[in-house]
DNA sequence: CGGTCACTTGATCGTCTTCAATACCAGTGG
DNA sequence: CCACTGGTATTGAAGACGATCAAGTGACCG
């Protein structure tokens, strides 16, 4: 069974068994805190939704009921300005877990840049799942410290590096995303997300971005096969490059 | 009896009776997740320390032994690229939690600005007392998530807001800073960090931010009796700028 | 006093933005 | 098959904002 809401839609559980224990994000999320024996528990409060790509599926500042953990496709985190400006503060991927508020709304917006798969559950009922499976809180806590840890990253790229720089560092760390942690971290990536994407994310302008990619081109130290797609050449000269260094 | 260790002072906690019962900190921080009667213990745990205005007492990678609560005074929180650019990721005042580390290592430094009075966790006792008081965990949690929610804000700011909007939206940060909720902010009150030090928060330079707040001034928004103290007089203009608006 | 340090102010410079034109690519329908 | 369209990316020229370089001021302190 299949319903439509709005633009997104939900897909009945009942439809498999436990939708948790084969999730394909369980390893990847907050969700493998949980034993299998409790996971059913977890699955009965989730909601399973796909929305399209574009779909706007979090509004900055509206009442957060939901928390979201994404376990297909990527979205953009931002917040904007009155006046349209915009500042990505980060690309959520398959395991992400999102909606941690401490207000009662949320802090920013999200959109599907993919179709986008995610278990919804409801602020209330997470909370008490919480109480009960304290090692999912803790798994949260870590999260959450990542974030923030990534977070000053961020900071230290978009207040004092430079627009090289910040592209350097972008690829470096696109090419590493989604990748396990002793595994080598590939040369050639897709980049789903679109230039605008990447210069509001970097704090620059489409066309610095864009000329910044021909330069590091011409430069010898990548190719760019398609426009969404990204080969490194010289992998050593793009992380000093990204850490400061020349 | 009174310590020395490196720059720092060590006071030992014997001199008076729980140090943690009559804290000026505690409504402040974390350890109001804990009740009186628990609260010898976390006084057990705690070394507490006091270090001068301009020592480092974190370094960035350097192995987190240690977890911090600021318990008198401000530090700053910054990152570093190797040839010496600094980004100053956040202020951390009374009742600040500090340390929390994904990795084993601390992600940023930290440096007092005035004398600072911190209590010390020892990471593996922490660890311990967090797992008997999971109250204390669920605060953790908050607090991780409030700072992610000021990190977000913050990368609207270095990525997409102006030098003049940057300066407004500090003075506006600063003139709430340390009040509690449901009074009004100052309108006046000390800057306790350097020019050079909110030069790295905002991502700019010094001379730029000396500029600014002339212009502030001639504008008659804000007032400056002396270099680190600041009068708004006009804080529409000064929140609507710090939000974007003009 | 001379010295240091932090801040202010001025003049010039450069990086990135802005504005504008062009190229590209996928999808659609004649 | 090809022209048309809308969105996205690239490239060029001009401009602006903030950085850099440099000098000057004021406070504090030995």
């Amino acid at each position: 069974m299949i319903t439509l809401q709005s633009r997104s839609i939900v897909l009945d559980p009942r439809s498999g068994a436990d939708p948790c224990i084969h999730c394909d994000a369980r390893p990847l999320s907050v969700c493998n805190a949980i034993s299998d024996a409790d996971l059913a528990r977890l699955g009965a409060t989730a909601i399973v939704t796909e929305v399209a790509a574009g779909s706007t599926f979090i509004e900055e500042a509206e009442p957060a009921h939901s928390f979201f953990n994404i376990t297909r496709g990527t979205a953009k985190l931002f917040k904007l300005l009155p006046d349209g400006r915009r500042q990505i503060t980060g690309f959520a991927g398959v395991g992400h877990f999102l909606g941690l508020a401490v207000s009662d709304t949320y802090a920013f917006s999200a959109e599907a840049i993919e179709p986008v798969r995610f278990c919804r559950f409801p602020r209330a009922r997470l909370r008490k799942l919480l109480d009960d499976f304290p090692a999912m809180e803790k798994r949260l806590l870590e999260v959450a410290v990542n974030e923030l840890v990534a977070a000053q990253e961020q900071m230290l790229l978009l207040g004092r590096k430079t627009a090289r720089e910040r592209l350097a560092s972008f690829l470096v760390m696109q090419s590493k995303q989604g990748v396990a942690c002793q595994h080598r971290p590939r040369m050639r990536f897709p980049l789903p997300m679109t230039r605008s994407d990447i210069a509001d994310y970097l704090g620059l302008t489409i066309e610095t971005v864009s000329r910044t990619l021909t330069k590091f081109r011409s430069e010898g130290l990548i190719e760019i096969p398609g426009q969404s797609e990204v080969l490194i050449l010289n992998r050593r000269a793009l992380e000093s490059l990204a850490g400061g260094l020349a």
